[in-house]
DNA sequence: TTTAAAAGATAGCATTACTATCATAGATAA
DNA sequence: TTATCTATGATAGTAATGCTATCTTTTAAA
């Protein structure tokens, strides 16, 4: 029997359930490649539309413009995201353990693993680090906040706050260091590959270096006394 | 006698020096107000053009385009707080203490001290908060980098990286704990006024809890031993 | 006083970000 | 079976954006 993962999306991103139909899954599918080769700013429904074989008006039948897009596919990547660390951290009663594998799951590389057939996890991965912070960004923030855009972006950051208060009830900035774990675990990647002075990472550029830096930081926070 | 304060631009970020002509020193004044207003996305020359009194051509004649416009001022903001914070640490023996002035100053809502006059400061340091990482989350991040475009904030970062291995010059990651340190002063400050519920801030808004937030995490992780 | 540089005025053009309308193919329900 | 509903396709159009070009006028330096 062939597993498939159904992620829950929030129903305001779009005008029409992209999952639903053959065109929508194509969407997705091709505006995740879109980005990822091309970048945000770049990226037009228009290209999007001919690169599928389908008409700009085709898109905008799903998507009312390509910010809510764009959070759609990285709101999937978050709750996708606290699956994997719900599965992987099943059964693991260490704490310390448990935040060690989220550290490393969000500073890896993913394989796409072919569970969710319009979705490449690893380019996905990729778009998180470069555009992932664009979703929030903006201008427009506060409204996008009241619809729960973002939820489940904080519901990954509460899952690790969680974790992190299991290590030592008493620190007392676990949002905020998961917060950093997230946001730090991307954004060294990023300098890493691109404006290497900026780490400490730049010649052997592996992202087990990142890992251990996260750890360090992490550990050395929480740690009690 | 009045100081004014002159930092040293990147030459191949402009056509012709802004700082050198009326209407240049007007088109970093109004973009400055204007893109902390309307956010970077709704920022156009067109309007920039209208604000000032002038004509979008104009506008044209500094910079090749808006994206060449928000690194300068951005660079132009790391600049002068490198500035600062050689002016604030000066005398100061103790890197601890150093450290904590880099952090509070990093953290810290500037106030607009008038020794610059086209240029506000504290809206600045609002437009770095939220519009900063978009100079370098770009596609052309490598090119843009071969001009040197992001030596301003790459200087920035070496400096505090020096403090930190002052702490202690054992520590391993010196400069991924300083981008630590700069990109979660800001993006700490945006969660807390606009995701409040991804820090542990919400409560009271106070930039003074994210002093003692970093104060923390950076202590724990360079104390030697 | 001449001359060069900067700014103003205006035009134009390709692309972007949409909205609207009408036709058609396939599935579904009466 | 026929009616009808839904998704898609095809096409058009429009305002705004992101430029480039040219020509004239003002300002300032030599």
């Amino acid at each position: 029997m062939k597993l498939q993962l159904q992620i829950k999306m929030n129903e305001d991103l779009f005008l029409r359930n992209p999952e639903h139909t053959e065109l929508g899954r194509n969407i997705i599918k091709h505006s995740i490649q879109l980005i990822f080769q091309n970048g945000f700013e770049a990226f037009t429904f228009k290209k999007l539309a001919e690169d599928i074989g389908t008409t700009e008006a085709g898109i905008y039948r799903y998507f009312e413009n390509k910010h809510l897009l764009l959070i759609y596919i990285i709101a999937w990547y978050w709750g996708w995201l606290e699956y994997q660390i719900s599965f992987q951290t099943n059964n693991v009663t260490d704490p310390v353990d448990k935040l060690k594998k989220v550290i490393k799951l969000l500073a890896t590389t993913v394989e796409d693993d072919g569970k969710t057939i319009y979705v490449n996890e690893s380019l996905l991965h990729q778009i998180v680090i470069s555009e992932g912070s664009k979703a929030y960004l903006t201008k427009q923030v506060g409204e996008d906040n009241k619809h729960q855009f973002f939820k489940p972006y904080k519901d990954l950051c509460a899952v690790i706050g969680d974790i992190i208060l299991e290590c030592n009830p008493k620190y007392k900035y676990p949002r905020s260091l998961a917060t950093t774990i997230i946001e730090m675990a991307h954004f060294q990647n990023f300098f890493m590959n691109n404006l290497p002075s900026l780490t400490d990472f730049g010649k052997n550029k592996a992202e087990s270096e990142i890992i251990l830096f996260l750890n360090d930081l992490v550990f050395s926070s929480i740690k009690k006394g």
